[in-house]
DNA sequence: GAGTTATGGTCTCGTTTCGTTACCAATGAT
DNA sequence: ATCATTGGTAACGAAACGAGACCATAACTC
């Protein structure tokens, strides 16, 4: 048994438990923690994927819309801006017509893209795993509903 | 050169920027996207917060729902149900009356917090930072909005 | 034996948030 | 004159969310 396999799996910091540890103890509402602040905000649906887009270059408006796919303009105007209002992203507008408008990040936000991009390692490299759990979940679920029916 | 500042303050591991760079090639849309997928999932409001207080020991409903605080317990037996089926989470009920049910980390669960670590030790840090950017950023706002009253 | 307490939920209902579609202003090309 | 392009807003129906009431069961209290 090598050490590193078991630890790989489930090192989680002790310095970062004790952590949890000590927000647990007051209980971690909105108001008073600032992780709830910070998670709150970029954890929504679309934040870490504009980031992700913008990891390399500035991009204009229509470029993200067809970079993402399937946001709607109105939640990509809606997440540009939160970002930019925290500081984020930038965005520069050219007066031209029709308009151009560049959004780039910021220092702040390329030093959120360094703990990301592990998140963003991880899922990709859990998600067949956790598409399994899925799967098997599911098919038990189908059939506790049959027995109760 | 295309980019000259910022890469030695805040280095993007190259690797990574590759990565999003390939998927942007295609579209990031949620149905051929793993790390949407993944992200989808846990990045919602609550699933990190209670990822984060069973760290260290499994928890009883009861006590996770005292120690979140703000959650209600609808939303709370919803993102431990979607934590379970995703296999991050494994629940344990123990048929005494009143009924007692332990909610732990599966390795899956513990593998997760290895990144969010990460992600919560930046949240941290810059929360003053981003705090001072909304602010300036509201304050900005409010001008421009008398000015066009 | 009626009332109280405790747990781990579920149900309902009103509020927020989200996604879709239509629309706009300004200009250059046809 | 009309159309296309860009970066959005406005309005509306749909989905998700939050607060609180309610429930089953049994042990304990009076």
């Amino acid at each position: 048994m090598t050490r590193e396999h078991t630890s790989n799996l489930t090192a989680v910091p002790e310095e970062i438990i004790r952590h949890f540890d000590q927000w647990q103890a007051e209980g971690v509402d909105a108001s008073n923690c600032p992780v709830r602040d910070v998670l709150d905000r970029i954890g929504d649906k679309w934040s870490v994927l504009i980031l992700m887009m913008l990891a390399r270059e500035p991009k204009r408006f229509s470029a993200l819309n067809k970079a993402v796919g399937d946001i709607s303009k109105r939640m990509l105007t809606q997440t540009l801006r939160a970002l930019q209002r925290d500081g984020l992203v930038e965005r520069t507008v050219y007066p031209t017509t029709p308009p151009r408008v560049d959004y780039r990040l910021t220092d702040l936000g390329r030093s959120a893209l360094v703990p990301l991009a592990g998140l963003i390692v991880w899922a990709d490299k859990c998600h067949e795993e956790i598409r399994t759990s899925r799967d098997t979940f599911d098919k038990e679920e189908a059939v506790a509903a049959r027995l109760s029916a």
